[in-house]
RNA sequence: GGUCUGUUCAUCUAAGGGUUAGGAUUCAAGAUUUUCAUUCUUGCCAUAGGGGUUCGAAUCCCCUACAGACUACCA
């Protein structure tokens, strides 16, 4: 084997939204291409015009940016092998359809969709399925079972003809998959596949085979879905007489759903819960939103680390990793055989940990935005302290927000649980001392308001959880956030007394 | 239905003929935190089933079961 420079391709059609399958096949190609100092490549295939939606192409190419994943060629970035879109190379295809036509491998069909249907349904009635193949083409309407001046007639007269792929009859072709291993089918199973359509537009299996030539791609690595249809695309690479240059083939477990059964869709998402696409995307017709990852919060390395560690694994206990060392440690020998279920936990467990990585100051910046939205005057100085007093307990940055609203603005209601727990007969009486003795306080520094505070509460024989946790009711709301003093200090004297004071006042026993 | 692929704790996975089957997430308990969270410690929990081969099998072979993918003029 030569010593081919490694290429590798992303090849999805802008049908919709990229799914979290589809960005870690990307991803898997491009720590592949990385590896070896090689090229990563996009490419848009738009062969159907039927399902294509607007929008789908710029999506998945801000979801790749959003990941770090970078693009050495593509339809935005350009390249020497473009373009990269198959719409636009709708003429290129025509000539190796035609190719195939002249050596034999292709003909010409001239069923249309009713009489396909009609052989399927009638195969089905008697419990049988209906194969375009060596033993069906005979009975059916093609340039290989009418007359030369009959076929040849249809083709002038007829726009409706697609072009089909001749199967061999009962030929065992096997292939390296590298990660299954040897894989060996029965052409007899397979069909004439279509090659070329009749609107004018190769299927996906012509221009892929093609494409990949062209654009001299060493390795295709894609979803395990594209597994059966490798005997076709090897025999392809034969008729056209490229085998020597055929890439290797590697087919990725496929990503299930956290619960029940079947491969993750598009739809579970939305339904238990959590984002399957990377970004947001609105649906243009129905103008429904789907959750992504970088609206909820999650940092793009967290995301990426995830999905890099869902069928991968290092072989050794580290877990997490940055694109680098990702680049660094992936090898597809690594890459497991089975699929793999989703667990939505464990993509927050690795947010988390990016999360208490940052920077207090990193933090702030993010949380300043979020400040404003909520209608709070801050500036950066406080949202980094705020940010450092709480990331601990986070694993997003909307949730500094939930854990420090009451820094700056005072609970609007009190947890009727903790209320209850804690709000009993004698406490307004000693909240109201405490507000008291609050005041007498020269200096509003969190060490200098313990001391004396604690000092007082022992003299008077309080119990000390009992006023703490009351304490932090009046203040907080609730029976969470960080060091109480701290709290104080940072919400004000006044402020600390008023809230003690309105909490005596509006809450009921 | 047919073809192909797969099957180790609830989940992601390690161990590619010899380990008390390891780690991580989740869950549970304890410690810490005068709250919550974090953190720490501990615990629970697995080789789908059945046959072989072998001194020895999660690992190799066969059968069964289960799961998934594919079976379009969609990719």
């Amino acid at each position: 084997m030569s010593e081919r420079k490694v290429r590798v391709r992303f090849a999805p059609s802008p049908t919709g939204p990229l799914h979290i399958g589809g960005v870690r096949t990307a991803l898997f190609n491009y720590l592949f291409a990385k590896k070896h100092g090689g090229d990563f490549l996009l490419r848009i295939e738009d062969t159907d015009q039927a399902r294509y939606v607007p929008g789908a192409e710029a999506y998945i190419q801000e979801a790749l940016e959003w990941c770090g994943i970078t693009i050495d060629e593509g339809p935005k970035q350009g390249g020497a092998f473009a373009p990269y879109r198959q719409s636009e190379r709708k003429e290129l295809y025509r000539q190796y359809a035609e190719q195939l036509l002249v050596s034999g491998d292709a003909y010409y069909a001239f069923d249309t969709p009713e009489e396909l249907d009609q052989a399927r349904t009638s195969a089905e009635s008697k419990g049988e399925t209906f194969t375009y193949n060596a033993l069906s083409r005979g009975q059916m309407k093609n340039s290989i079972s009418l007359p030369e001046e009959q076929s040849n007639a249809l083709l002038l007269s007829s726009t409706h003809y697609v072009i089909r792929f001749r199967m061999p009859d009962n030929l065992d072709v096997t292939e390296v998959d590298l990660i299954r291993g040897r894989v060996t089918f029965n052409t007899s199973l397979l069909d004439d596949k279509v090659l070329f359509k009749s609107d004018g537009m190769p299927t996906y299996h012509l221009a892929n085979v093609v494409d990949d030539h062209l654009m001299e791609i060493s390795h295709v690595i894609r979803g395990e879905e594209w597994l059966p249809s490798m005997p076709l695309h090897v025999l392809l690479y034969r008729a056209f007489g490229w085998e020597d240059t055929m890439p290797r083939f590697t087919h990725l477990p496929l990503i299930l759903k956290p619960e029940g059964k079947g491969k993750l869709s598009k739809r579970d998402g939305d339904k238990l819960g959590f984002p399957v696409f990377p970004l947001l995307w609105k649906d243009k017709v129905t103008g429904e939103p789907s959750r992504g990852y970088r609206e909820d919060g999650y940092f793009p390395d967290a995301f990426i680390n995830m999905l890099a560690l869902l069928g991968w694994n290092p072989g050794t206990e580290q877990e997490i990793f940055s694109m680098e060392e990702l680049c660094q440690a992936f090898t597809l020998e690594r890459v497991g055989k089975s699929g793999a279920r989703f667990d939505p936990e464990k993509t927050k467990w690795f947010n988390h940990q990016y999360f208490i990585k940052k920077s207090d100051q990193e933090l702030g910046e993010l949380l300043l935005p979020l400040l404003h939205i909520k209608g709070v005057t801050a500036d950066l100085d406080m949202a980094v302290k705020v940010s450092g007093m709480v990331k601990e307990r986070c694993n997003f940055v909307s949730e500094i927000w939930d854990q420090s609203h009451f820094l700056f603005r005072a609970p609007d209601a009190y947890d009727e649980k903790i209320v209850s727990k804690r709000w009993k007969d004698d406490v307004p009486a000693i909240m109201s001392e405490i507000s008291h003795f609050f005041e007498t306080l020269k200096v509003w520094h969190a060490p200098e308001i313990k001391e004396p505070f604690s000092a007082f509460v022992t003299a008077k024989g309080w119990n000390f959880g009992t006023v703490m946790n009351s304490l932090r009711l009046c203040l907080v709301g609730g029976s969470f956030g960080p060091d109480i003093f701290e709290i104080c200090e940072i919400i004000g004297q006044s402020e600390t007394v008023l809230r003690i004071r309105k909490a005596v006042d509006t809450i009921k026993i």
